[in-house]
RNA sequence: GGGUCUGUGGCUUAGCCAGGACAUAGCGCCGGGCUUCUAACCCGGAUGCCGGGGGUUCGAAUCCCCCCAGGCCCGCCA
């Protein structure tokens, strides 16, 4: 309804003013949409803004096709206002099934996100990509798009060489009950220190590098082995987070299956490629100064080498290739993108999100100097389990635990993606452990308010008449979700979604206090219960798009 | 040194790309509200030269230039 109204109150400002852009954006609390286009015309008039904007309201207000809302001049603006019919209009909608989700569209998505390195365990750094990439991946899903999300598994880096050495010279024995990721971590970590006492080793590792790209069965074998213990303990924390990937790409096999050289014989023929003893591509044309290199003097390629492999097939095989990396490679994404398109492949968006640090500094896998995904989970999950423990101690156990472990996702993932992608953060244990306002379980303490109240309410007939300002303001409010939807996916921003699931819960609960529901009688009763069971959708459809559970009972 | 991102009340943060109506909200602080639909809640109050300086514009937190501060990057690592 929302978004078939802007479009209309676009075309009809066209026809009025003759003017392509005619400004019309949300109207924050002074209207449903406003336009400045008065401001605009009051230059090429030579007219006061005010005066034109009395008569384009006067005009389109004159207008049957209008309909059901309201025009007005308020000085230089020209307000536009949903009438009782459109905000009924608007709860009616807002209570179908999968609100928000848009219609099938034809372009094949290929997500890639998180893509950490198997060398240890997600941390809180590697979280911020997961959660974002999570989030658009729900997005794109609900905005209508057929979707593949892909983890790409760095399984033949130096670092894994370095882990596959530990394991065959340190003889460090795996603890009861650890997980494979902080064991290869425990691994990793050992041997980078063998690596400082002792330079020498380092010419092991780059035999060993040179043996698994020449595909030596034996070295080959070891590594996979390394990886796959390691991607194992990832994949539980991922199912943790409820983030999911539909495959696992192995960045060994664009060297297996040929891809790399191939890319290899491509970039040769291209002009700005130079062959020493290294291959290389100079992309000062693109505005880099350093040397591109793509394949060593012992003849083994590098990461951007099997990167461009990658990216090929999946510009092949999809029609839109997102990947979410952080801010670290904005350089090396940048250079990935000017190859690809050098060599006429398709280059991907990219979402940078900048870094997550510890008030100590960076972190850092080798130097052990890291908060895991996995301890943060549980730190929460308990503060949780207490908290809802003092709440609502009448529940049993299990039921509690399993409230708990939703609460801890939800407090995780939207501390994350509240945050604009583009600031840098410091990890902070006291922000992660607050379910208070502009949480996660803040948002879902709202649908599960709602649930209460309908679960009392038992059955009604909906009707669908507003008036009190706050069921105004909710009912508005619903009606922007699948415009929200869309927005977040266009624009690859997905703390537009959870600003606007918490602005809903915000309306909700100030509504709650004022307007009584089940206390109300008649067609009061009736509205407001549609307007619950309307937010309680919403709510619902929101939270499921940012990977958290909407909790009936919390 | 070059590139890039960030700088908004004590702290965290929205708005910036597509310039307009009193700059968004939270935490903390002060003061209220639970025999009433779940108080993980609500209401009121104090706190802002939107990093600094120029410029463009009828109008700048938003666009342009310079400067300052911090993060990240500048490897035959990934």
């Amino acid at each position: 309804m929302f978004q078939e109204k802007y479009h209309q109150i676009e075309r009809m400002l066209r026809a009025c003013t003759g003017e392509e852009d005619v400004l019309l954006t949300t109207g924050g609390d002074h209207a449903d949409l406003a336009s400045t286009v008065a401001f605009k015309l009051a230059k090429s008039e030579k007219r006061p803004p005010r005066e034109i904007a009395a008569e384009i309201a006067e005009r389109i207000s004159a207008d049957p096709e209008l309909g059901d809302i309201r025009v007005e001049a308020t000085g230089p603006y020209i307000n536009f206002v949903f009438g009782p019919s459109l905000l009924a209009e608007a709860v009616r909608e807002a209570l179908e099934p999968d609100y928000g989700n848009h219609p099938r569209r034809p372009e094949r998505v290929v997500l890639e996100h998180t893509s950490a390195n198997p060398n240890g365990p997600l941390h809180v750094g590697h979280i911020r990509n997961t959660v974002i990439g999570d989030t658009l991946a729900r997005a794109f899903r609900k905005a209508g798009y057929p979707l593949e999300v892909q983890y790409y598994l760095n399984d033949m880096g130096r670092q894994i060489a370095i882990v596959s050495w530990g394991f065959d010279h340190l003889g460090l024995a795996r603890e009861d009950g650890e997980k494979g990721d902080h064991y290869v971590a425990r691994v990793y970590i050992a041997a980078n220190r063998e690596i400082e006492k002792n330079l020498a080793i380092t010419e092991e590792i780059d035999h060993l590098m040179q043996k698994v790209e020449r595909g030596d069965a034996e070295t080959v074998r070891k590594f996979r082995a390394a990886v796959s213990l390691c991607a194992e303990g990832i994949k539980t924390t991922l199912a943790a987070l409820g983030a999911r990937h539909d495959r696992f790409v192995w960045e060994s096999d664009f060297v297996r299956i040929g891809d790399v050289d191939r890319i290899f014989e491509r970039v040769r023929r291209l002009p700005q490629a130079h062959e020493d003893e290294t291959l290389w591509v100079d992309l000062s044309g693109e505005g880099f100064e350093k040397k591109y290199i793509l394949r060593r003097s012992d003849g083994t390629s590098v990461y951007s080498t099997r990167d461009l492999a990658y990216h090929t097939w999946k510009g092949h095989n999809y029609d839109r290739v997102i990947d979410v990396l952080g801010a670290d490679h904005k350089l090396i994404g940048a250079q990935l993108q000017a190859t690809l398109t050098l060599l006429g492949e398709k280059a991907p968006e990219i979402v940078f999100f900048e870094f997550v640090s510890l008030p100590e500094g960076s972190m850092s896998t080798r130097a052990g100097k890291f908060v895991s995904a996995d301890d943060l989970l549980d730190e929460v999950t308990a503060k949780a389990f207490d908290e809802v423990t003092v709440r609502r101690p009448e529940l049993p156990e299990d039921e509690r635990r399993s409230i708990a472990r939703s609460v801890a996702v939800a407090a995780i993932r939207y501390d994350i993606v509240k945050v604009s992608p583009e600031k840098s953060t410091v990890f902070n244990w006291k922000e992660a452990l607050d379910f208070e306002r502009q949480s996660g379980p803040y948002i879902q303490y709202a649908h599960a308010r709602a649930c209460s109240i309908l679960e009392k309410a038992g059955e009604f007939t909906r009707a669908y008449r507003y008036e009190t300002e706050h069921e105004v303001a909710l009912a508005r409010h619903l009606a922007k979700f699948p415009a929200v939807v869309d927005e977040t996916v266009e624009e690859l921003r997905p703390h537009l979604l959870a600003a606007y699931a918490r602005e809903l819960a915000d309306l909700f609960n100030a509504f709650y206090h004022y307007d009584p529901v089940l206390k109300s009688g008649g067609e009061t009763r009736n509205s407001r219960l549609a307007l619950v069971d309307a937010v309680r959708n919403t709510l619902q459809e929101s939270l499921l798009t940012l990977g958290i559970d909407a909790l009936r009972n919390m």
